[in-house]
DNA sequence: ACCTATTTATAATA
DNA sequence: TTATTATAAATAGGT
């Protein structure tokens, strides 16, 4: 999968064999560990190198697996494994991780509405007071947000026209001028008014002069939304 | 690998999870035949579907391999000799749940309406459409179980007041009784009306003779909320 | 170990 | 389940 195209075959060189079987063997285990999460599978998968090393990967406990594996072919039950290796302290760590984690994602299913069969008329008293709570907080984020930008864009806006007012002073001042381009030049309004984020589409006010705070100015805004 | 890039987690749609189930355990399987050939490693691999099913390669006997790591590991005892990839697998797995409770218990926070600041207008919106969404279906679940509530009270009523008829006209038919105990019968009520989780505290019909359905019995509810 | 041209695997979709 | 296909990942051969 690379370079070129390897047959299916074993390697004849050591090295090479050795190189390929390390890379290979990250990606088994890799992929058996990507199953066992995304499909909530159990899986086990022991790997004993040419050399006699071995390499094991459990999503659960190898010698559950094990058990269930000789239980379910049921083929021979005859190697009985005793409970040999104790992984126990990182397994309760990682069991107690495991269960935090189902539970977050259990309440985080309740308050997107999904399995709330199982739960009590009282339970969901609590999570309707929590979601009324939580979307209320939310919508007024927003809304601060919103205010935000366009007290953002306000302010942009009344920059603008002090620019613009600026430079008409500056044309009407300007002594080799001729009359004609000072004319022209008076209602010539920025055209670059896009900077930041939100995009501010025009500045007009129609017959205002008391642009004292730019809190009168009329904004045509046009802010980006995803979705 | 492909279209989009998936999150390396439990997948909640049980077609989807089917799906990638199927794809990618005959992925993981080829490429553990290829690692047994190319590498002349020896290879078990056991899977258990979420639903219980198995499914196996082994490079050579699945039972051999599985003695010959019993046998490893009882060697091993507690002197891990190869823990290299087996660790970082198992300190991946680790950072990676600590990561997804981190992230799960962040999106609880968010829903509850709790650091919400540095969130986006767009993120907000999608935050709003999920709230309104669980809280729509927090409250439909709710009325459906009031309603379930109320229709359990109501068939019991129906049955306790069928009961109490059944019983009237056994007083009216026993023929050694006086007509004075009959009487006294009449306004008997059974006392003794609470069974289930709900509590019924009595059943009483003014003038009502029309019980055929129990639709129109009048009830005192007492429902237990806890809240 | 790292690099990257290629080959594979696979997620979304039909 | 299978087929398709655009993309993400794995990896063979070098360095």
């Amino acid at each position: 999968m690379a370079r070129e195209r390897r047959a299916i075959r074993r390697i004849e060189s050591a090295a090479a064999r050795q190189v390929t079987f390390s890379k290979r063997r990250r990606g088994l285990f890799k992929k058996a560990e990507e199953l066992a999460v995304l499909c909530d599978a159990d899986v086990a998968l022991v790997v004993f190198s040419s050399t006699g090393k071995l390499s094991q990967f459990a999503s659960s406990s190898m010698n559950e697996i094990i058990d269930k594996y000789s239980t379910h072919s049921k083929n021979l039950g005859k190697s009985d494994q005793q409970p040999a290796i104790d992984l126990n302290l990182e397994h309760c760590k990682y069991d107690s991780l495991n269960e935090q984690l189902a539970e977050a994602s259990l309440r985080l299913r309740h308050m997107r509405g999904e399995e709330l069969d199982g739960l009590s008329v009282g339970e969901l008293q609590q999570m309707e007071k929590n979601l009324e709570t939580g979307l209320q907080r939310v919508l007024c984020t927003k809304d601060r947000q919103f205010m935000q930008q366009i007290s953002d864009l306000q302010q942009k806006g009344t920059q603008l026209a002090e620019e613009n007012m600026r430079l008409k002073n500056q044309m009407h001042e300007v002594p080799t001028a001729s009359t004609v381009a000072v004319a022209e030049a008076e209602n010539v309004v920025p055209e670059d008014a896009h900077s930041s984020d939100s995009v501010m589409t025009a500045v007009h006010s129609g017959s205002s002069q008391d642009n004292d705070d730019g809190s009168d100015i009329s904004l045509k805004l046009a802010l980006k939304m995803p979705s």
